[in-house]
DNA sequence: ATTCATTGCACCATCGATTGTGCAGTCTTG
DNA sequence: CAAGACTGCACAATCGATGGTGCAATGAAT
């Protein structure tokens, strides 16, 4: 550590105290000074001076002069569940790994906030922007575009540039037929008792419906009036949908279709109401994996997302976003009740092993 | 939308369009213009002209010359649990609300990651640090000062800055005696039966630890030996000790203490190789909070750590750090077991409710 | 001994904002 | 009507880095 600590040293400090030019150092420390015919001992002197008075390049200034700032942004609707927080978490590590830095937003579903966060974000210049479950991605499109940010839309699609997403209506059917199959020959499903609570109008949510439905009408037939609930992302109008159903029927339905683990949450909110037996015979289908969620006292499958897989594919895509925008989409994994699976924190065990 | 929206405006182009010299326009944009004794009328018309254009303060520059960003940083261990990610929810409504951008970085409880990690936040003149669970918070408390950064240590305490943290000595006795009671009288629980998973040697997990060893010595006596195994905050060294526990003893303790909702993964990934009857007896107190894990089969009861009033405190106690470091304790909360507690995502409802 | 190429580096404008200072014009006052 | 006060704004330095350009010193070639 350097005695003069106070302030952090600039190019401009280790120039005057090496006696060397500013921009030579500025070469030196961003590694272009080969391209500038540095001497190799010029260089090495100004590195040791660097390590000495432990300098690091302002950012600001970088970015400012370079027009690009290291930075990568990930917009999420929320961080509060374990599909969302396992983006961020694979999503950071793809950025550390590329030597830039992780900025993760959240916008709570809403399009303007959504355009605003696109705003701030690139008023710091970021190199990148992630856009996750956005509500209106082409707004946010069109904010990037005019700012001339790369940019790419994840989990739900745009229609303006490229999108990486889940297969949902693959996987809905999946699901749905899974949750029929948990029903024993001697006593099966019948039409009325599988309805579908949670999810709104957004690609994800449609294309899940489309293929519960198609999937119930195949093999329960029946009509299928009501037996769609959407109720936004949120887990307390989720618990009016169950608590209505409920109040009515005097029961739940046998086997429920939830489209988001946040809905889910909104029946644990009613069953805290009842005791576990008064349940104990209902099949959960769930959209996104929560570990907790797999292990309750009735049967719950889950789709679990391919959150590596698209941020990875997302990845390759934003740096070469030639041709038109094309939606891109991946396989989910069905998730049987009672699976503890691995999440992106054991990727971290050396870390971890090594500190405990 | 301007026409020309090929790059971003700048206080020169509006100042060009309007005949009107740059710091004016810079003045009238950032709220200075009445110190600076500018008309009314320019000022409005530089309004116009900006949002004409619709102008954007370039960050960069901004922060390069007055070295603030506007950027509040908080350091995470990880993202992906419900502890955490309820942490950055609620982190970032509190910054959005302050006018400034959050940015959340994770860095999986590695000190050298973290020292890295407050560099490279430093580097963009972030104004602020909260410093969340770090594994050497004194080693960033460093970083932060030579910088001349305000930074506060929140779940984690460190001893050169102010620290918000859980009473976790106390929480755990409230835990651990609450576990205690959930057994009946007549088939009472006895010392060997409880045990405690998790953890590693930092300031949570010892107090923790401490609590646990107090009640369980006064409630049930007995000796403390192999009664708390540290298995560090990673859900596959739980797993091994819950096996190993199982292997020994041809069972699991019928009562067990786990230190964070990470072990307590672990624990299901052992549960998964075994029907739910197996377990069916079991008792689990758990330190962090998780509406999934709450209703699982067997009786489980959560601490819940008041992320609201920690992160409320610590944004308090960040903006006048007077004084010598000072720890400030917040209860925690005992939740019972199938209890559908709020969250951060309640608070955002209405944007939820509005576009369903 | 010239000329020319190469090496090694310094100079300076620039990115887009902020802010201290100065100055012309208008108003007030005695 | 001159002196001072006030109004409204422009000028220019500055934050810390980058990169184009130019120039002196050295070596090579004739």
């Amino acid at each position: 550590m350097a005695n003069d600590s106070k302030k952090k040293a600039t190019i401009y400090d280790l120039s005057v105290l090496s006696g060397i030019s500013a921009s030579t150092v500025s070469a030196v420390l961003n590694g272009t000074w080969r391209k500038r015919r540095i001497k190799e001992s010029t260089a090495s002197l100004i590195r040791a001076l660097a390590e000495e008075h432990n300098y690091t390049a302002n950012r600001q200034a970088q970015g400012l002069r370079s027009s690009r700032s290291g930075l990568v942004g990930l917009m999420l609707p929320v961080y509060d569940n374990r599909y969302f927080s396992s983006m961020a978490q694979t999503f950071e590590a793809y950025v550390r790994e590329r030597g830039q830095c992780p900025i993760v937003v959240s916008t709570t579903r809403d399009p303007d906030e959504e355009r605003r966060t696109a705003e701030t974000l690139i008023s710091y210049s970021i190199d990148q922007l992630f856009i996750c479950g956005a509500t209106d991605p082409d707004g946010v499109h069109d904010v990037c575009k005019a700012a001339g940010l790369r940019h790419i839309n994840i989990d739900l699609p745009g229609t303006k540039a490229h999108s990486v997403i889940s297969d949902n209506y693959e996987g809905s059917r999946v699901l749905t037929k899974a949750i029929i199959e948990q029903f024993p020959a001697d006593n099966p499903l019948s039409a009325d008792d599988l309805c579908l609570f949670g999810g709104r109008n957004d690609h994800a949510s449609r294309e899940r419906i489309r293929g519960f439905r198609d999937i119930k009408l195949e093999l329960l037939g029946g009509s299928l009036d009501d037996a769609v609930q959407p109720t936004g992302y949120s887990p307390e109008t989720a618990r009016l949908a169950y608590e209505r159903f409920f109040n009515k029927t005097g029961r739940l339905p046998r086997a429920m279709f939830i489209n988001s683990s946040i809905n889910f949450e909104g029946l644990l909110r009613f069953m805290a109401g009842y005791p576990h037996e008064v349940f104990a015979d209902i099949v959960v289908g769930c959209y996104d994996y929560d570990p907790f969620g797999s292990f309750l006292p009735f049967p719950v499958l889950m789709m679990r997302q391919d959150v590596e897989g698209i941020v990875r594919t997302a990845f390759e895509l934003i740096d070469n976003a030639a041709g038109k925008p094309e939606i891109h989409m991946l396989p989910s994994r069905l998730v049987l009740p009672r699976t503890a699976l691995e999440g992106p924190l054991d990727k971290l065990r050396d870390v971890l092993l090594g500190n405990v």
